[in-house]
DNA sequence: GTTAGAACTTAGAAAAGCGACT
DNA sequence: AGTCGCTTTTCTAAGTTCTAAC
């Protein structure tokens, strides 16, 4: 593993110990929080006051030796911008809120209008991207290959790549018939159609890039699909205030629902989500309304509750030729708003159905959950698509909010959302041209720091020495970052979303300095909440100069202040920019998380292991990565009772398999004393049935142990997003592994790229 | 050099789908 | 046919990074 120096190993085991956050640990954060907001508050003053105070113990400590630039400003100014963006924030809802006409029959349906489907191939060459007839020019896909400027690739047309095309699709098609034991007519016809759909798959990695910046020269779409409109309660359906039924007006009606779909859930029990929902449902109360809910605690949900349940419950009870409507309208819908046309190929949409109003649910201790996520209308959407397609029509009687050009950008459609203040778009699917390029050349950008992260590991511990201060910080917070792969760590507003940090913004509250902790010296405990609210919990050794650095960084700091005060992640990336052309923080994720899978399947894989054997340790590969970038799960509900059930089966696995020992033995017995053909024949029989027996109770324990291990680690996210899909294709190919075993039908799509380039010798 | 906004990637939970078993 | 338990898909929040404007 030439790029990786030793740490590597001892982490992977190290972060075993990393648990999920209990409720108890949750609630410990949550007092911590409190008095974290309250110290807070006073951060205008407070914080001029303690930085100065530690400017001067710094200077009067470091004079001499460091060179201190630092600046303290900004700490009121800080504030007052906060104040003013709050202020225009609230007024730009309030406008929102009250200019939103109350009724709006066009709110939230789709056009019943049906245009004439999306041409799959457009036949006149409206962009300039070479269309598929043309051959295009083969890719060269080595390391060279996606430099951060990228150059004109040579044009070079070559037949034979069409050759050895999707050989896994084909395959399973065929597995997939086989198995429903399709009549052969229909056999023959999903055959050919298989076929043909293979054939037709675009191999947009055999082209040329734009160079220009530029992400589309042509695009058509059909816009987004909105929520379907609000349908009132039944009259029967009654909410009670004070123990009395109340109608409600159909706005205060809709909002309530939203509370009352989550009932059973523990967000609708805590305080700041009963707090903001009741905020906002009063906002959509009429007068009258307002003045008689005056008390949420009064206010009685249960009947709606029970009515949506019923509803689900009869959803689930619906015939078959019900539910095969449903699925066909869904269909429907798909096809005609699911897909659109980037330069000459028809593809997929990521998510072309606009978020329907609800209540917000933020992740962790978050101060806005319960809040109230409004309608979109098609009067909040802007429409981004070429001037020379056929603009999507907004629904009858409504207007897009704006239709722009801009190829400069990937997205269909966007919106504004109300919570955050932050823009939501309409994108393509991972399997679109637009993603797999852009994901290929994080890969690429990632196989580049392999080959200089010896450089640039050198000089980060070179400058753990350094004069001055802010490249100390710099220095250990870059080596928290490769060794443990943390995040950047970017600032984020207070009281914004939950408090959670990366590297960056750790504070002093998150690490523990031990000298000593049993064998090991120079112990660092990190405990914090991470993306997501995740808890990352970790003790490691580290070298004797980080950990002197680190007790320097905590001097005279309280616990909510910054652990690494001169630093932020724009200071790093410009850092890392200059040491690597296209290098910010969350590429040495990702090269890490693919290095390590790469060495953990080298180690791990034995090559007379059978083909789950291999799985296995494929599985322990990917989910040693899981464990590094802390990726991790609630436990299924069902845990226990599923890895019972699966001990059950494990046990008449093993009965059966001595009663087949017994057979066989007996069946040698009667061979030896007979010695005639047929009891040899009844020989090899109840071999055979032994060797099988055994071959499924192996499967079955190494089924158990990988869920077991399983438990409460993701292996999704890094497979999905970390792992090089060129090292697992690889590695199926190395191994004759088929690559449905590794990567479900999405993931193929997602990773056709490098199911086609990637031969078995590829090397990250 | 700071900050806000825009664009895009990464993330876990929940819903939906589906095959095996009863 | 209905239920169960697992897998896949969908959903959308929460990050990172880049850029442009002061």
């Amino acid at each position: 593993m030439s790029g990786d120096h030793g740490h590597r190993d001892s982490q992977v085991v190290s972060c075993g110990a990393n648990g999920r956050e209990t409720q108890k640990h949750r609630d410990k954060h949550k007092d911590k929080d409190h008095k974290h907001k309250d110290h807070k508050k006073e951060k205008g003053d407070k914080i001029k006051h303690s930085n100065s105070e530690h400017k001067e113990h710094s200077e009067k400590k470091h004079k001499d030796k460091e060179k201190l630039k630092h600046s303290n400003g900004g700490s009121d100014k800080h504030k007052e911008k906060q104040k003013d963006k709050d202020k225009k924030r609230e007024e730009k809802s309030k406008s929102s809120h009250s200019e939103k006409p109350k009724k709006e029959k066009e709110n939230g349906y789709v056009g019943e209008t049906s245009p004439a489907a999306i041409k799959s191939e457009p036949e006149e060459n409206n962009g300039f991207y070479p269309s598929p007839q043309h051959k295009p020019p083969k890719r060269e896909y080595d390391d060279e290959e996606f430099e951060n400027k990228p150059k004109k690739v040579k044009v070079e047309l070559d037949k034979k790549a069409k050759k050895r095309k999707y050989e896994y699709e084909d395959d399973e098609e065929e597995e997939d018939v086989k198995h429903k034991k399709k009549s052969k007519d229909k056999k023959a016809a999903e055959g050919k159609k298989a076929k043909k759909e293979a054939e037709d798959k675009w191999k947009w990695w055999e082209e040329e890039r734009y160079t220009d910046g530029s992400k589309w020269r042509f695009l058509e779409h059909k816009g987004p699909v909105f929520a379907p409109a609000y349908e009132p309660l039944p009259e029967k359906v009654k909410f009670y205030y004070n123990g009395k039924p109340m109608k409600l007006s159909p706005l205060a009606e809709e909002v309530a629902t939203f509370f009352a779909k989550m009932l059973d859930h523990e967000y609708s029990t805590k305080d700041i989500f009963r707090k903001n929902f009741y905020k906002d449902w009063r906002k959509e109360m009429t007068s009258e309304e307002k003045s008689i809910i005056t008390d949420l605690n009064k206010c009685d949900f249960s009947e709606l509750n029970e009515y949506f349940k019923a509803q689900s419950e009869a959803r689930k009870q619906m015939s078959k030729e019900e539910k095969q409507k449903i699925k066909e309208e869904n269909e429907r819908l798909l096809s005609e708003y699911g897909f659109c046309v980037m330069d000459n190929h028809k593809e997929r949409i990521g998510n072309f159905r606009i978020e329907p109003p609800g209540l917000f649910r933020g992740r962790g201790d978050h101060p806005k959950m319960g809040m109230l996520k409004r309608r979109i209308r098609p009067e909040d959407v802007i429409i981004n698509c070429s001037k020379d397609s056929k603009h999507p029509k907004p629904p009858p009687g409504a207007k897009w909010k704006e239709v722009r050009h801009d190829n400069k950008v990937t997205w269909l459609a966007s919106w504004t959302e109300n919570i955050q203040g932050s823009i939501k778009y309409i994108m393509l699917n991972p399997s679109s041209r637009i993603k797999g390029e852009k994901d290929w050349q994080k890969y690429e950008t990632a196989r580049r720091l392999k080959k200089c992260v010896d450089r640039i590991r050198t000089q980060y511990r070179d400058d753990w020495k350094s004069k001055e201060m802010r490249i100390r910080q710099r220095a250990v917070a870059l080596y928290f970052i490769d060794k443990l792969a943390l995040r950047a760590g970017n600032e984020k507003e207070e009281g914004e979303t939950a408090d959670t940090v990366g590297c960056c913004s750790l504070r002093v509250e998150h690490i523990k300095l031990f000298p000593k902790m049993d064998e090991q010296e120079y112990v660092v405990e990190f405990d914090f909440l991470g993306k997501d609210s995740i808890r990352y919990y970790n003790k490691i050794p580290v070298e004797k100069r980080v950990f002197k650095n680190l007790q320097l960084f905590l001097e005279n700091k309280q616990p909510e202040d910054d652990l690494f005060d001169r630093l932020n992640t724009s200071i790093l990336n410009k850092h890392l920019q200059e040491l690597m052309d296209g290098l910010t923080a969350k590429v040495f994720r990702t090269y890490n998380a693919s290095i390590t899978l790469q060495q953990q399947l080298k180690e791990l894989t034995c090559s007379d292991d059978s083909i789950p054997a291999k799985v296995l340790s494929y599985n322990r590969a990917n989910r040693a990565v899981a464990i590094l970038c802390n990726h991790q799960r609630a436990p299924p509900k069902t845990f226990e009772k599923s890895m019972q059930n699966l001990q059950t089966k494990i046990d008449e696995k093993q009965n059966q398999l001595s009663a087949a020992r017994k057979q066989l033995k007996a069946a040698k017995a009667n061979h030896k004393a007979s010695h005639d053909d047929k009891s040899k024949k009844a020989v090899e029989v109840k071999r055979k049935a032994v060797q099988r027996i055994e071959e499924q109770l192996m499967k079955l324990q190494m089924q158990a142990t990988d869920r077991e291990e399983n438990k409460q680690i993701a292996l999704g996210t890094s497979k999905l997003n970390y792992l090089d899909p060129r090292i697992s294709v690889a590695w199926s190919k190395k191994w004759g592994i088929p690559i449905e075993k590794i990567y479900n039908k999405t993931q193929r799509e997602k990773f056709a790229w490098a199911i086609d380039m990637a031969e078995k010798d590829y090397e990250f």
